[in-house]
Parts: C-alpha cells; structure tokens; sequence
DNA sequence: TCTGGGGTCCTTACCCGG
DNA sequence: TCTGCCGGGTAAGGACCC
C-alpha cells in the first residue's frame, strides 16, 4: 500500500477525509469474476458508440481512459475484455461502502457511487490520529467488499483531502497536515484544482497560470476579471481555504433519462418512443425515492453535438409517466429543428417529497408560479387589464383553466 | 467506427411587477 | 400615463464531475 504522510503537527482544526474507491466498476467486476483478475477490464457500452466508464489499472498503461470511446480504447488495447456495466451491482456494493463510511462518521457525503467525504473532526479520541483513521477506514472497506481497495486522503478542508485522495491509487493513504496544506498544493498543475475542466485549464494556462502556487499568489482583480467568480473560486482553492462543510446528503435536484440512439433520428414518430421510455424510467424512479417533479425538461443532441433544452414548470408537480411523457412530447413539437438527432433525453428538476403538502392556491394551483398568484391576487381586486392578459398568456401557455376563468373580465 | 449517462452548479438573457 | 431601475423567477445553454 502507498502511504504518504506530512503530518509534522498535530493542529487539525477540522479533519476531512475523502475516500475514493479504485477503478470501482471493473473492481467489481474482476471481484465477481475471477477469469478477469490481473486482466485489462474496460466497462463501458459495447455499441459503436460507447464509452469507457472505467478502465481496470491493467489497461490503463495502454493509455486507455474514462469517457474514452470504446472502439478507441479497443485500438489501443486489444486484449482488453469488454463488460457492459451492472449498475444495479454497483449500487449494491456503494451501499455497503457507505454505510462503512457511516459507522467511522455520521457525516458522511457521497459525491458519487464510489467516493465520499467523511467529517472526522473529534472523532481521534474514538479512532486515532489522522493516519490511523486513514488505515482504519481502508481496512474497514476490504473487509467489508472481500477485498475492494479505497484510496484515501485526509487533510483540514474537502479540497485538499480531495486532491490527496488521488495523490496516490491505487490503494493510497495521504495526509496533508492544515498547515502545510498550502505549500503542499503549490506545485501541482492546475489540472489538479477541482472544478477547472480543459476549458478553464486551457484559460488558466493563457494567461500564464500553470500551477497551484501561481494561482495562490494571483493578484484576486486579475483572477476575477479573467475568469469571473470561479477565478475568486479558484484562489481560494489553491489557498487551502476551502470553509465547505461536509453534507449529508438531500433531496436530488433532478431525476433524469437519456440514451444515445444506435442511428440517428429526424422524425417525431422516431422521437416519441423514446420519450416514452424516458417518461416512464424518470416516473418509476420518483416514485422509488417518494417524489414528484414541478418541472420537466428536455433534451437533444443533434448528429453535429449541438446540445438543445426546452423545458417547462408544471402545472401539478407529478410521478405519473404518462403526464412526464405528454409534456415531453408538447415540448418536442414546440423545438423547431429538424435534426437529425443522436441523444433524446428528459429530466424531471424542482423535487419535492410526495408527502409533503404542496402549497395550493384557490383553484388548486402549485404556489410556485408567483405570477400567477399575482394575477388571482389581481382578480379578488385590484387588476389591470394589462395583468390579466398576461396571466392568460401564462395560463394559455401552462395549458391549465386559468385562461377560461379569467375570460369573463373580457365581458367588462 | 469519435465523443455515455448520471448529475450539479453557474451564467446570461429575458420577462414581469413594484 | 410613461419611463427607468431593481430584483425575482424562469429558460436555455455551458462547464464540469464521476
């Protein structure tokens, strides 16, 4: 096991441990089989289209990488074995996972399947020092997987215990003492500040910002003007000032159900089955977690990967496929593009449990859309022509029975 | 044989009401 | 009655993460 420790003092204000599990899916997958053990593993759809999910650590010095295509990696890797992914597995042992995480904190937050942050913070009188706590969750982990390897890192902040985490895999243990934190993250490249994609790392390195530490040392205007409030972001980072706390984890903010088609399609009737499918996933997996969506949206990816959203509020907040498919479909016909398209896509977003009593209006309508509780505000009063027709215009847009209630004050 | 699927968060533009 | 400003809500898109 890799073990990097600077742990010189012991002034952890705040102790946060990130735990990342190794090569998760096509761990598992050479856990559950044992012909693919010591093996290059790719998980990833086999289709012309696919992807790389996940490559084993064998496969990766062929130079094979996640969201790598598939017909790509196979180039580069021929003995590779390709695996379509088993999400259900992998949900099942991410359920194990975390509840280990949960019996060393009972702030634990999952980013992912495979990795979490967990709030050690007072928690050395039960465990031990930082680096004990490190070993002792790694340990807890194999024990419970029958052998999967987490790689680990501890610091004062999410951040850094982050960045150390992936500092060495697999199977690594590093600690970042607060207080050197700083100088531990000034010579990284700025690949490594979380948040910063090749679009911002492309940026960060035009304008002469190649490592952790010239972030750090920025002038804050400099930052800002280039880069906006993730510039300012960014300083913090490569600061080791990160005040985020760890969270246990809420309500997701959407649900949703998309599918790279095999061909490409242009017509409606080829779109509307899939808007089905969608529908009635998103459906079936609100129901699952007890929720109902105030939104819908949809998606599409034209053959050129022009990625186009249309989306609305509703009405009612729902789980019912067929009022998911039907809003899909409505909002399908006001796109107007021809296509072809290679993704369809919807998503439900402004969750709320089922349970919880939605705050209604007089006619029943969700207390959301302000401006329509503006507009029967209007009505038990004080209206002016102008608002009425609006809210008409909404309500005709929302297809709800605003419209024919209010069409009486066209008689005035 | 180019480029997945699940998400989160942010920015920008625009509409609307006060 | 008109105009401008401000702020909240919404829509669309983009960047990013695993």
């Amino acid at each position: 096991m890799a073990s990097s420790v600077s742990n010189e003092n012991c002034d952890w204000p705040r102790v946060v441990a990130h735990a990342d599990m190794d090569a998760f899916y096509a761990a598992i997958e050479q856990l559950d089989d044992p012909s693919l053990r010591g093996r290059p593993v790719l998980v990833g759809g086999r289709s012309h289209r696919g992807v790389v999910m996940t490559a084993s650590y064998e496969a990766r010095p062929f130079g094979v990488g996640s969201a790598m295509a598939m017909a790509k990696a196979k180039r580069m890797c021929p003995e590779a074995v390709v695996v379509p992914p088993r999400f259900e597995r992998y949900r099942q042992v991410s359920e194990i996972i975390m509840g280990v995480f949960s019996d060393f904190s009972p702030d634990v937050e999952a980013l992912s399947l495979d990795e979490a942050f967990l709030d050690m913070t007072g928690a050395e009188g039960i465990f031990g020092d930082p680096e004990t706590i490190g070993h002792r969750i790694k340990d807890a982990v194999y024990e419970a997987t029958d052998g999967l390897t987490a790689s680990i890192g501890l610091s004062g902040t999410k951040y850094v215990a982050k960045v150390a985490s992936a500092h060495r895999k697999p199977d690594g243990l590093t600690l970042v003492a607060p207080k050197s934190a700083k100088a531990w993250l000034a010579p990284l490249p700025v690949e490594r500040l979380w948040g910063a994609g090749p679009k911002t790392q492309a940026r960060l390195h035009q304008i002469g910002l190649n490592t952790i530490g010239d972030v750090a040392r920025a002038d804050p205007d400099f930052l800002f003007e280039k880069l906006g409030n993730a510039g300012l972001h960014f300083l913090s980072l490569s600061r080791a000032e990160d005040r985020r706390k760890v969270n246990r984890r809420r309500i997701p903010k959407s649900i949703g159900c998309e599918r790279t088609l095999s061909e490409d399609v242009c017509a409606a009737s080829d779109i509307e089955p899939h808007l089905r499918t969608s529908a009635d996933r998103i459906a079936s997996r609100l129901k699952k977690k007890k929720l109902v969506a105030s939104g819908i949206k949809l998606k599409l990816k034209t053959s050129g990967f022009e990625l186009l959203s249309r989306q609305r509020l509703l009405v009612q907040p729902t789980d019912v496929g067929n009022v998911i498919y039907n809003v899909g479909a409505e909002l399908l016909r006001s796109f107007n593009h021809s296509g072809p398209f290679r993704l369809i896509g919807m998503a439900a977003y402004d969750l709320v449990p089922s349970a919880a009593p939605v705050q209604m209006d007089l006619f029943g309508r969700n207390m959301k859309h302000r401006r329509l509780e503006a507009a029967i505000d209007r009505l038990n009063g004080r209206y002016t022509p102008g608002t009425v027709r609006r809210a008409k215009d909404i309500a005709e847009r929302r297809g709800d029975r605003l419209g024919a209630t209010l069409d009486f004050l066209d008689d005035e």
